[in-house]
DNA sequence: CATTCTGTAATTATTTTTATTACAGTACAA
DNA sequence: TTGTACTGTAATAAAAATAATTACAGAATG
């Protein structure tokens, strides 16, 4: 995962969860969380395409949360961001001669994966209500 | 963190676990994690600092374990390596000007340290020792 | 005292991430 | 029906992060 796709996802929900059923445009988010435009709408797909939002095109459009903030859970968020585990990769492939280099990656995954189901069971815990509920 | 900190770590230091009492050069090392040998030594420098292995210097030199493996535990390496946030973060500072922005990263940071809690809890249910015994 | 290591700094290369530019297409609204 | 304000998307450039390389001083060994 690019390592801020989770903060900035979370940032866009959140801040359409605040303007409830309006629709936000990238520009107006974008200013928000202080980053380019078309990497929100970039986002803003990937949200889409996992169902939390949908988009109007032309003018007056924008983007609205497409389910009710106590209904978006923060680890389906988190999986709908995540490509690389949050543990890390070593992106150089091991010594296959090495006993440990050909074995590591499948320790490793598992390790992993046990790690990240606990994760995600944390994470569950709470909705985008629950975030949202948190601003003042 | 730089993301590839991790698994560099649990490598050296099962490779170390598997070489049990040798002093091991950071050329074998590099060469059976497929990586410079300049950042195997900056990383031991690291595990070295955290109490997990001790180096000599000169001929014959290298890296052991300062602590049997099954006092190692998987946790306390992952704090000595981490620095950034698992979650991820958004570099740039969000808009104060926005009520989202203002807030969002005293939120975050709170959400992030209720699911690294449990991350060291899983984690810390495994030793050094837990995780080498799986080579074969 | 030659050899083989670590420690460490400096530099360069590579990769990843982010920003920017540009423009087609869509929808609204005067 | 046309101007305006958006999204979608590609292409490129800039910036930042990561990793590799080079270099060499100093330590320990035999």
């Amino acid at each position: 995962m690019n390592n801020s796709r989770f903060p900035i996802s979370l940032h866009i929900l959140t801040l359409l969860d605040q303007m409830k059923g309006q629709y936000v445009n990238s520009d107006l988010i974008a200013g928000s969380i202080n980053i380019n435009p078309v990497l929100v709408r970039k986002e803003i797909i990937n949200l889409r395409k996992h169902g939390f939002v949908e988009s109007r095109e032309g003018k007056g459009g924008g983007t609205t949360l497409a389910k009710k903030s106590a209904d978006i859970n923060l680890a389906d968020v988190y999986l709908a961001v995540k490509d690389k585990s949050f543990l890390g990769e070593s992106k150089n492939q091991p010594n296959p001669k090495c006993p440990v280099g050909r074995q590591i990656n499948t320790h490793l995954k598992d390790l992993y994966q046990e790690v990240e189901d606990t994760l995600l069971k944390s994470l569950g815990n709470q909705t985008l209500a629950d975030f949202t509920g948190k601003f003042k």
